[in-house]
Formats: structure tokens, sequence, C-alpha cells
DNA sequence: AGGCATGTTACAGG
DNA sequence: ACCTGTAACATGCC
């Protein structure tokens, strides 16, 4: 599920149920995630309102009393259900109606709140994770202190690209999944990205032209903000669930496209799929170039 | 059965 | 110390 949208459109949803609501008790199913879930420094969260909540790159960050941080990130798989707390059957939930009953498996940590409901943390993979950070500055975090501007703020334009790229000898695929360059995307929107703005996945970012740099910041802008408009996107993982899904999987121009024909309207090409970096890559090679 | 999957990072080698 | 590429993590699905 999660790059930057989804994880945008889930921090929105946080922010709409959980401001201002206090932790009861904390319930641990299983702590193996991609760290430890540590039971002593998790209750500390115990007896602590949740103030705010924000988003850095694909992390979430929950301010609570006390100045206690907590850092979430939803890895592959991760996701949040808030339900009440006698319900046995999932009714509502962030981000998917649930309807799968072997979901309850993969909840994995679970926090009670004040008002008798229950937030869960439910990861499948668990390639994600739940910490409480150490410093209030989370800035100074290794997870984040070392991320690209947010491709959504002004700091990622033109010029910082350019620079950027300078010098450097990796493919425009590659540079683009870099969270050090810009942080937020994945291979999803990194393909159509590429797609829209017409540039084949393989080009050496030093061969890029002024006006093919101008289009990536554009559309990368541009599909980020459709996509949260749109609740982002769920695949796979998701298609048992009969409710709500993220709707901007409709819109998918290449991604798990490969042997389908090119979505623009004058080509007949086939969509083909190879590998970069260990990750699907899809593109047409006659809008591509 | 084997390959693939929305992510991050530890590590090796240049 | 920087840059780059690869493998590993856990689990389910096609």
């Amino acid at each position: 599920m999660p790059e930057l949208p989804e994880v945008e459109v889930v921090k929105r949803s946080l922010e709409r149920n959980l401001l201002n609501l206090t932790i009861k008790k904390v319930k641990i199913n299983d702590a193996k995630l991609r760290y430890r879930v540590n039971k002593y420094e998790i209750s500390k969260l115990i007896g602590k309102r949740i103030n705010k909540i924000q988003r850095r790159s694909k992390f979430l960050i929950f301010e609570l009393d006390q100045k206690l941080l907590m850092l979430v990130h939803l890895g592959m798989t991760g996701k949040f259900f808030y339900i009440n707390e006698k319900q046995k059957k999932f009714k509502t939930s962030f981000y998917y109606q649930v309807n799968n009953k072997k979901d309850y498996k993969y909840d994995r940590v679970i926090f009670f709140l004040q008002n008798g409901r229950k937030l869960i943390y439910n990861d499948v993979r668990k390639f994600g994770f739940i910490k409480l950070l150490k410093s209030p500055k989370y800035n100074d975090c290794s997870h984040l202190k070392n991320l690209g501007p947010e491709p959504l703020e002004k700091n990622y334009n033109f010029e910082y690209l350019k620079k950027y790229i300078s010098g450097r000898k990796r493919t425009i695929k590659d540079i683009l999944m870099d969270q050090k360059c810009i942080s937020g995307l994945g291979n999803i929107y990194v393909n159509e990205i590429l797609f829209q703005s017409k540039i084949r996945p393989t080009r050496k970012v030093k061969n890029l032209k002024k006006k093919e740099i101008f289009q990536i910041i554009i559309n990368t802008k541009k599909i980020l903000n459709k996509s949260i408009q749109l609740g982002g996107s769920s695949i796979k993982d998701f298609s048992s669930n009969n409710g709500k899904k993220g709707a901007y999987q409709q819109h998918f121009r290449v991604y798990g496209r490969k042997g389908e024909k090119c979505s623009n309207v004058d080509c007949n090409d086939q969509i083909k799929k190879i590998v970069i970096a260990n990750r699907a890559t899809f593109f047409c090679k006659r809008c591509q170039k």
C-alpha cells in the first residue's frame, strides 16, 4: 500500500479520529516487526494524550504528552484499523472496510483508547515498525535525518533536481527511488511519473534535457496530488476487500500493465517490463524516449 | 513449485 | 568518507 499519497491519506484519517484521545493500554501481539517492539518503552505511552500527528516522507510521527514521539513506518503491508472495543468484526477502519476474517492474524499491536475504541496496527509482512524517539528533535533520528525534500514542497523544484543529478551516473528511475534525493516516492509512483514525463526509466541522469527535468517536477506534484485527492491507491493485498479502496489505482498508466497496449491514444505499442535495481519497471518504448 | 510483491538498510567493493 | 549495487528481512498469492 504505502507510498507518500497513501501515508498522507492515513495521516489525515488518523488526525480526524485520534487527536486529543488518551492511550489507556497497549497490547503487543507480535513484537517482531522490522525492529522489536520494546514493551517497556511502549508502556510509556499509557496515560498520554495524542496531541499531533505528522507525516514526513512515508513515516508517521505521533506527538504525545510530555514530548513523547512515536515513529511509525508501514513498510509494505502495514495499516491501521480503528474500531469499537466490543466489536468482534471490523466495521470501520481508517483506510479500508475489512471483511477478510483472516486479517486479525496480522494485528501486531493494539492501542486501547480512552473513548472505548481500539487503534490496531496490522502488518502481514512485518516490514513496518513502531518505535519511540529519544530526542524531541525528531529530525535527528537516523530514519529522518538523511531524507531529501518532500516532493510537494517548494524546495523540490527544477534547480534542486538539476543540481542533485549533476555528476551522478545512475539512471533516473534509480535516482527518483532514492529517498536522499526525494523522499516519499516508491516504485509505483516513479513508474507513473516517468511515463507521464515521456522519459525511459533506463536513461542516465546526465543525459536528461532541461525540459525533461522540468517535466519530472511538474508530473511528480501532479500525480501525487491527484492520488491523495482520490484516497491513494491500494493493490493486491487488499483485493479481497469489498469496502472502500483508494481509487488512484484505476489511474495507473503503466504500473502492472506488462503486455497491455500503451494508454496513449495514438500509440499501439505494448508496455514492456524490465528490472532496474531489483524493482519491476514498466514503460512504453515508443512514448518514453 | 517458483517467482513476485507498495520498503529500508546493512554491507561489500570501488 | 563517498558512491553504487546487492541481498536480506517475513509472508502470502498467483
